[in-house]
RNA sequence: GCGGCCGUAGCUCAGUUGGUUAGAGCGCCAGAUUGUGAUUCUGGAUGUCGCCGGUUCAAUUCCGGUCGGCCGCCCCA
């Protein structure tokens, strides 16, 4: 099997699955679209100044896993890791955007990231996405997570995700917090495993939600963020529980929960399953009030969320069949050319129509039966001279004349 | 980036304690009279045993490397 293979990490959509893919994205756009958010787009490539300044140059994604690359004018470009920091800059660069505050948008496409590849982990994956820009109140981040579980529930497969929600703070009470986290975990600095030493600098809320048993004997100790939330951040956590609670959403509260992406405050969420693998989050996101004006834009607050498509088609039901076609069968050039007319306008009647190209009627039958078709229309030179045609089905195996004209009407029927 | 498992026909897998033409099921192709599928019967084709190199008289079987997949860590969707 010395073939092509695709570059690690890739891999093909066939038909069959690609059915399965359009099914989560068509699925989650129809319950966008119910919710006022509308679709739009942004390049699959960036200058890679954006993702650094967005996502922060320390985070795992910026600094080992984004596809960097220079081009021929000697621009530094990256292919995105995420659609947050596209989409925000988009609100920048197009001022008519800040016209109609909030913006509420729904995306999807690939993402890349230079990963080790395992299930539900690919180098191009793709998302679907989903953000509001311009409002900084509570009920955006309410609404934003109902968008979520109706697009969950709609795929049936809300009842094997847990929501976990957790605060992190404004920027304010968040610098306190790390401040005393970094205290307290320097205290224990000789007991902290490899990993979580390195994390001391780079992130440390992350340590929190560390898998080490030596480093949970330390956490269990660990002061707590609840308890450094100013009174601002604990308001606006509650009124989005509240809010939660009022809109049937079940939840869970995770102090551990913490999001990689620097540019997260206030509510941070994940749904997460245990069905797919370790690779569990099929939904996550947050708010990032402060990324805007990070990018240089306008202080504008933002809220969104991504899920992973290929990990929600791990889980989702089989999408609603196709419909079967019909399959005309003529025999001999003279039906064959008049099949072509018969069959173009049963199509503009909105009926499913295969015609072949070459075969003889068994071949023709033979095939029809491998596309699961409903029916064949048989035309054979005796039908063409008296304007009719053989209808089989092939379920009952029954097969009636019927006039050319009434086609339409009994294959509706 | 780290650790572990794996790689035989289109698919799922068996097999060779190293030795002539590598197997099964499913699928595929052909036939069972002239214009009728699926079902049934008969016959057929499958493959550089992932790739490269080493050991050996001899490797698909042993060893090394490499590529790819899977599992866990890390990280995230």
């Amino acid at each position: 099997m010395s073939k092509l293979q695709p570059v690690r990490g890739t891999h093909d959509l066939l038909p069959d699955e690609f059915r399965r893919f359009s099914h989560v994205v068509g699925t989650a756009r129809d319950v966008a679209r119910l919710y006022g958010y509308r679709e739009m787009a942004t390049p699959i490539f960036e200058f890679t100044e954006l993702f650094a300044r967005g996502i922060g140059e320390a985070t795992d994604v910026v600094s080992k896993e984004m596809y960097t690359f220079s081009d021929r004018g000697n621009e530094s470009l990256t292919l995105r890791p995420e659609y947050t920091a596209g989409i925000c800059r988009a609100f920048v660069s197009n001022g008519e955007l800040s016209q109609q505050l909030p913006l509420k948008v729904f995306a999807a496409g690939p993402m890349f990231r230079y990963e080790r590849p395992q299930k539900g982990r690919q180098r191009q994956f793709h998302q679907i996405d989903i953000e509001v820009l311009g409002a900084p109140e509570p009920g955006a981040d309410i609404e934003v997570i109902s968008v979520a579980a109706d697009i969950l529930d709609r795929l049936g497969i809300l009842e094997r995700c847990v929501l976990k929600i957790n605060s992190l703070g404004d920027p304010e009470c968040r610098g306190v917090y790390r401040k005393v986290l970094v205290d307290y975990y320097s205290g224990h600095l000789d007991k902290l495993s490899e990993d979580s030493k390195s994390r001391l600098q780079r992130n440390p809320l992350r340590i929190l939600d560390s898998k080490d048993e030596g480093d949970k004997a330390i956490n269990a100790g660990a002061p707590s963020f609840a308890d450094h939330l100013n009174q601002a951040s604990r308001d606006f956590f509650a009124t989005v529980k509240d809010g939660l609670v009022a809109a049937g959403i079940a939840f869970e509260v995770d102090p551990t929960l913490v999001r990689g992406l620097d540019y997260y405050t206030h509510t941070a969420f994940e749904f997460v399953t245990t069905h797919i693998g370790a690779q569990g989050t099929v939904l996550g996101g947050g708010r990032y009030d402060g990324l805007i004006a990070e990018l240089g834009g306008p202080p504008t607050a933002g809220i969104g969320w991504a899920g992973g498509i290929e990990r929600l088609m791990m889980l989702c039901n089989e999408p609603p069949a196709e419909p079967r076609p019909v399959v005309i069968a003529p025999l001999g050039a003279a039906a064959e050319a008049r099949a072509l007319g018969i069959a173009r306008a049963l199509r503009r009647q909105g009926i499913t129509v295969e015609q072949d190209y070459r075969g003889n009627m068994k071949r023709r039958l033979q095939r029809a039966n491998k596309l699961n078709a409903r029916a064949a229309i048989i035309i054979g030179d005796d039908e063409l001279a008296r304007g009719v045609a053989q209808l089989k089905d092939f379920d009952s195996g029954d097969q009636r004349e019927v006039a050319l004209d009434a086609l339409a009407g009994a294959l509706k029927g």
